[in-house]
DNA sequence: TGAGCATTATGATATATATCAAGATTGTTT
DNA sequence: AAACAATCTTGATATATATCATAATGCTCA
């Protein structure tokens, strides 16, 4: 675990426009906490302190609708923002966070963050950004998932996870079918249906949690709707 | 049309904390233009050079999906922003907006929009947060919307123009039922057929594009799912 | 170790929604 | 005003998806 923000790996994700003196108040103040798959980091309703990222894991995002049903608003993967959603809008957190696998986030003082957008006028524009790059690619996806049918849906998962988290034909999935479904609103058993259909025309290989897709243009044609 | 942004009306929406010179600065590059209803302002892929937003009127951000199928991302009243969405992350245009009603747009410079973000820490945060609030509206409404089943979404849409839109029971709807149908992912049939409902379930008046809610109480009440 | 519980799995059935069809109404162009 | 197009409307039918039921598998923990 590194101490000095300035020779971060992460440093570029957002901070490449400090100053020294910010990067050392930014060293000072930030936390990073190491989490077990499957703890709760926010909960819904709970003061915003902290601006949040995700060093390494993967976290999903959600909402609690109705007394048990929740719905998977998005996954972030090491780079992406996570609080960010409505940090700079609400006090109070909209969304719960859990981890999906082992992960360590850095917890930076929202003030602090604030008071260096108000300091330095390159970190606010790039904050500006990223932030709005995080905020289409989760819209996008909920615009596309809605054009799409079961099919598709699972289809634009499996390739979501495949290219975008894990950068392999071959992974875990990380989530449970009940969660997939509660992504891309669908019902646990179709999502188990769909995923054996495509055992069956042997587009992917399953087992277990286990994932392999072996016709991957296949694929792309079921989630580009065909 | 008042030609100093200091004293416009509009000015707290999100300009509170400029300085004089910046006031001055505004005052000169940004631009008023005046749309009649059905006019299209901004062509998806287009290259972003301008901040917009509404004055007065009313828009629908959308967006071409196929050769002949629309999605509308949502709706833009006076004091929303609007091509917003993805005005800090890409260089060009995701959505395409047009007008559903008389408007009246102030076009600012996207670099002034910037440079003020660079010199000015609080312009920066009240921008940050002005969007932040923006994206969450819009994602929120998104995230209900598929929650619920035709006749919860049919209600939202209504209830959504007569308080948010319109701030009265009664209202001209601004769009067909071909683009209720595109605003809530559901068939124009449907739309037609589920206003009928409500219609011969006295909890809505209807006459062409003329809606009258008598039973607000019952509307909410489907819109929430029951 | 095994009892209990969540997850995965598949089949049968019910339900919601889309699709197709055909006519009435309204708006637009010539 | 006539002709045409788009929108609105309703009914019948097809299709996709949810729901219900049941069982197998795997996981947790007492």
């Amino acid at each position: 675990m590194n101490n000095n923000c300035e020779v971060c790996f992460y440093r570029s994700f957002l901070f490449d426009n400090l100053e020294k003196k910010e990067f050392a108040l930014l060293s000072l103040a930030r936390k990073e906490i190491d989490y077990k798959k499957g703890e709760i980091i926010v909960r819904e309703g709970k003061k915003i302190s902290d601006f949040l990222y995700l060093k390494e894991g993967l976290l999903k995002v959600y909402r609690t609708v109705g007394p048990r049903k929740e719905q998977i608003v998005g996954v972030a993967k090491p780079m992406d923002f996570v609080g960010l959603l409505s940090v700079f809008s609400k006090s109070n957190y909209q969304y719960s966070i859990s981890t999906l696998e082992d992960s360590s986030v850095c917890a930076i003082p929202l003030d602090l963050v604030k008071q260096m957008v108000h300091s330095n006028g390159d970190f606010a524009n790039t904050l500006l950004k990223k932030m709005s790059e995080m905020n289409d690619q989760i819209l996008n996806a909920r615009l596309d998932i809605n054009l799409k049918n079961l099919r598709g849906r699972t289809a634009y998962i499996l390739l979501m996870l495949s290219k975008e988290v894990y950068k392999s034909e071959k992974f875990d999935l990380p989530v449970s079918r009940k969660e997939i479904g509660e992504l891309i609103d669908m019902r646990t058993e179709n999502v188990i249906r769909i995923l054996s259909e495509f055992r069956n025309d042997e587009i992917i290989k399953i087992e277990g949690k286990g994932i392999e897709i072996v016709d991957m243009e296949r694929l792309e044609q079921i989630s580009e709707f065909g």
